[in-house]
DNA sequence: GAGTGGTCTAGACCACCTG
DNA sequence: AGGTGGTCTAGACCACTCA
């Protein structure tokens, strides 16, 4: 399935794996330091501390300073979770894809909308609302709002034919996010712009993005039938 | 909100972020490859090596020998999700955790199980369902098969007390896992369980386990109100 | 104060890929 | 064939944090 990975560290932080799992390092415990480590794999102290780097990143273990490196008791499943851009996410599931603006509209905030971007004063924020269609079935409904304040440029843009996900990655790309992801039945508007019975579940996906201080969009994404698949490998 | 890096690679990741970001390094574009860039820095290779690798993690460049080191165009967001342990999950939000078995139940492995244990022979499986609440209301509807091929002991667990979750994080720790996740209405038993109303909308989260072979559970968690938060920063 | 992890360096060899 | 990233080493200094 996987490549094989012959590189040294991969060896160790494997074998360190193996231990834990044979109760060899029992959850809780410390284990060896990265000197003792690298003396008894023959190796240097960086290759065993990339190692355990890793298994740090992924849970497995904990660090710290002076106290050393424990085995985390109950360790929470972690792993990396992929959000395609909608476009390509269609396209690579061999459909055709489509975008329907529904709404444009550029109106001082309002106080929720202030409060969930974050503007300290009152100012103008841009509301999109659109479609993206594959097969010419409604995919997913969007429904965002952007700081003008942060993103000035937005408000020359009409969006008639770049989708503002589209548009933004272009313009603002690498933006810190948050994402919230829920479920809830699909109101009567939601129901008619997808296509689908009010009170049909959907998969709800909340975004916030930022820059440095700024909040810039908020948007929720509705998708009828949505599934989001993530693969963690220890 | 976070500590300062003041480590040279993070100073190094955060620089060329920036680049990215104004466009001083064009999407699709090559950067200068480890050895310039070291020389324009000041520092090691290595220190290059290490920032230049950490951006590669996060989806922002591509890297292959030879060729060199590219900005990827349109990134797909990516970020760590967590998962935590029910029972962590509903204690942290400072909610009474209660566990309740519906059922346990050991049989010869039907055609779709044995399909999703990917049991290549017929063989015993267990079937597990129960449910979790936070202060005496239902929080989380669990569904679970076990392959006893794969985990014998399980077999001689009542599950009365321990919930297969805790206690096959016990006895089987660190599994490699798949998750998907989605939507769906609840039946009429689910509602029931649930305390909720038949067609609200669940949030189902799939998980399949196993060690280098085989599989070892398949999970079905059906949450009422549940949220998944996570957060990526570039 | 002292032990641990966190990081950096200079140099090296190798694996992979592209032209 | 040659350039690029991937990794390793030995040694070093530093930062953190526990006792």
């Amino acid at each position: 399935m996987k490549p094989l990975q012959t590189s040294s560290f991969q060896t160790i932080k494997t074998d360190i794996l193996q231990r834990i799992r044979n109760r060899e390092w029992q959850a809780g415990a410390y284990i060896p330091n990265e000197v003792e480590l690298s003396k008894s794999y023959g190796c240097s102290r960086v290759t065993v501390n990339r190692a355990l780097r890793e298994l740090a990143e992924a849970g497995i273990v904990e660090r710290r300073r002076k106290a050393g490196t424990r085995v985390v008791s109950q360790p929470a499943r972690a792993a990396n979770l992929v959000i395609p851009i909608v476009r390509k996410d269609i396209e690579s599931r061999g459909a055709v894809y489509r975008y329907t603006l529904l709404e444009r509209t550029i109106m001082p905030a309002a106080q929720d909308v202030q409060a969930k971007l974050a503007l300290k004063e009152p100012a103008d924020v841009l509301h999109v609302r659109c479609l993206h269609y594959a097969d010419e079935t409604p995919y997913q409904y969007e429904d965002r709002w952007i700081s003008l304040l942060a993103v000035p440029k937005a408000r020359d843009e009409t969006f008639d034919e770049t989708s503002p996900n589209e548009w933004l990655v272009e313009n603002e790309p690498l933006l810190d996010a948050e994402h919230v992801f829920s479920a809830q039945n699909a109101t009567d508007e939601q129901a008619r712009l997808l296509d689908i019975r009010p009170g049909d579940a959907l998969f709800v996906v909340k975004r916030r993005t930022w820059s440095t201080t700024r909040t810039i969009t908020v948007v929720k994404l509705y998708h009828p039938g949505a599934t989001f698949q993530m693969i963690s490998r220890s």
